[in-house]
DNA sequence: GTTAACGGTGCAACCGGTTGTACAACCGCG
DNA sequence: CGCGGTTGTACAACCGGTTGCACCGTTAAC
């Protein structure tokens, strides 16, 4: 009495309970047009009667779909949770899949045994999905997907496209992102141009700094290109180092919102201008872009409309749909650092 | 030819490979001492051969469990993200979890859409336990999931214990953590304690207060203790307010790192030294508290412990444990803020 | 030499749904 | 009246595993 592990009633009993065949009742509750209205409306009132809700087990057995869909992430989680930009694109996976029966779950690979663990499941076909939030070159793990032939989204752009015949892949075109930060930076009369970037072998900044050259050509030497990590702390260091040099330069374009915001920190610290003396341009429109002091101008990434075509692309692709690529458009923010 | 759609050996096909029934292979597999070893080698040789992996979905419905834990969080993601409390407990549960065969599915509730379709899972049965993350009184989905008898392990202490004797509870000894506070300040020769807590109606702020009380009694005015939010923002108001009251104190407790890190801010800028001046003591341990200038005393809240805790609880469960209540103990960082 | 005990294996049922197909009842038609 | 065509339902197989139980051959005990 103290447990009440009512437990739960199957087809058969609402079968039973209207008096028809297990085929009938399954057929009524799902609305086959072989059922008679009268037959359906006495198997839905039976199945409210005894409180009747499909096991997703026997469900997924029979119909050869599990409804769950892995989210595989690379980074480990506390990473994850510390970039807003996974949170943004998370976010717009699960907005959309929760419109449907599917159940994301965010499958981590940073280590080995998580690797491990996540090709097991696959190989289990515990999902009918995967969405790839941070593809590589030469993953093992997109090899066996490909292998089991199970549907995948990668979002990103994967250099050379070597699975795009069997993959779906969405991404922003970061090249027409670089364009727009580069040619606000043109039009405001910008002409000695640095640039701080991301990892040297990321794919996107690679587009990104391919942008900017197609616009301000000899306005963006070599040299003044410098490879960083994401964080503000980092732009911090950069700009310091730029500084230090002593060479002129009125624009500052930054792989990403928070770079910028320690390149604004340390552009003030030297007592310099911003927007008056040096231009600066962000990317991403992070949160942190509106707080910055001046309101940092930038890219906005479609990073939730990203998620939902992501999502969206899996679910017709388990229903069979053929692979395809989708660009997401980028948006320039104008603000008060230009 | 471009589809490789090989389609997934089943335990049928092992079973034709080594010659033997599909029931002696399954019990090959699982080891079964029933089976000798000479056969269990053959079955063995013959599933690695045609690279068998048995199909989570048949599994499923045959030993009646998924394998899937639900993660039950009542904040919207972007919170969840932005919140490292929630990242550290989270990791916890994932990391034990990883152990298992288990997969942790988060399972937002914070919308009505959310939680029907939460409730819609749950009576499914898609998963095998669910851990509640941030319990709340009277929530509808406890009670459907008590119904249901759902294996469940609530993160937190419900007021009153109402679901005691059902579900299994994990929190973190707060009121203890308060002790510790306290002491570190009486021990320091504090006397006029100001308090800047968490709002009124959480009750781990309720159980904080409680402890702060036991130690200081009146050396902690009601007057002098004031509820707000998590965040330095917050923090950095609420200083602001007491130094404007111009009363007499040389100690702040602070509700979180968070909202430590902007008491200092605002003591600092009133020319007020810290430690010299004023003690501030925060809580939780977070990664600002190290980072502070100075580094802040605070309390450790064994988070990711608590989400080991929990799997395990949960785990427990599935095998049929008893419903217990597990109590996680909190532990003083000597920093330099006091 | 018969029989009981035992280790090893296979048959068949089961988990809880879905679905192909056979069949019965009914219709209108020639 | 017999026929083909429709409509509504039930039977049984199936999805891919696990498991209770019966059965077989062997060995040891009497």
């Amino acid at each position: 009495m103290t447990q009440p592990v009512r437990t739960a009633p199957t087809l058969a009993e609402v079968a039973a309970a209207a008096g028809v065949s297990r085929s009938t009742a399954s057929r009524a509750l799902n609305d086959s047009p072989r059922i008679s209205e009268e037959t359906k409306k006495r198997v839905r009132a039976a199945a409210k009667e005894v409180n009747f809700v499909p096991n997703a087990r026997g469900r997924a057995l029979a119909v050869g779909r599990t409804e769950i869909i892995a989210v595989l992430v690379t980074e480990p989680l506390s990473e994850l949770f510390s970039d807003p930009t996974y949170s943004e694109f998370l976010s717009g996976i699960t907005e959309e899949l929760s419109e449907s029966s599917y159940l994301p779950v965010i499958l981590q690979a940073s280590s080995t045994h998580e690797r491990n663990r996540a090709r097991e499941h696959f190989e289990r076909r515990s999902f009918d999905a995967v969405i790839d939030v941070s593809p590589y070159k030469g993953s093992e793990l997109l090899e066996v997907l490909r292998e089991l032939g199970v549907p995948t989204v990668l979002c990103g752009q994967l250099e050379g496209h070597p699975y795009r015949d069997v993959f779906s892949t969405v991404y922003s075109d970061d090249e027409e992102g670089g364009h727009f930060a580069a040619l606000a930076m043109k039009d405001r009369g910008r002409k000695d141009i640095v640039a701080v970037l991301g990892p040297q072998d990321n794919p996107a900044v690679v587009d990104r700094l391919r942008g900017y050259r197609a616009v301000l050509g000899e306005d963006l030497p070599d040299a003044n290109v410098i490879y960083t990590g994401w964080n503000s702390g980092d732009g911090y260091q950069a700009m310091h180092q730029i500084l230090a040099r002593e060479i002129a330069f009125d624009g500052v374009l930054c792989g990403s919102d928070r770079i910028a915001a320690g390149v604004i920190t340390a552009l003030n610290e030297a007592g310099l201008s911003v927007p008056a003396d040096v231009s600066v341009v962000g990317f991403d429109d992070h949160e942190i872009a509106a707080r910055c002091v001046p309101a940092l101008t930038t890219v906005r990434q479609p990073l939730r409309e990203e998620g939902h075509m992501a999502a969206n692309i899996a679910l017709d692709m388990i229903k069979g749909a053929e692979p395809t690529t989708s660009v997401m458009h980028m948006q320039l923010i104008q603000r008060d650092s230009l």
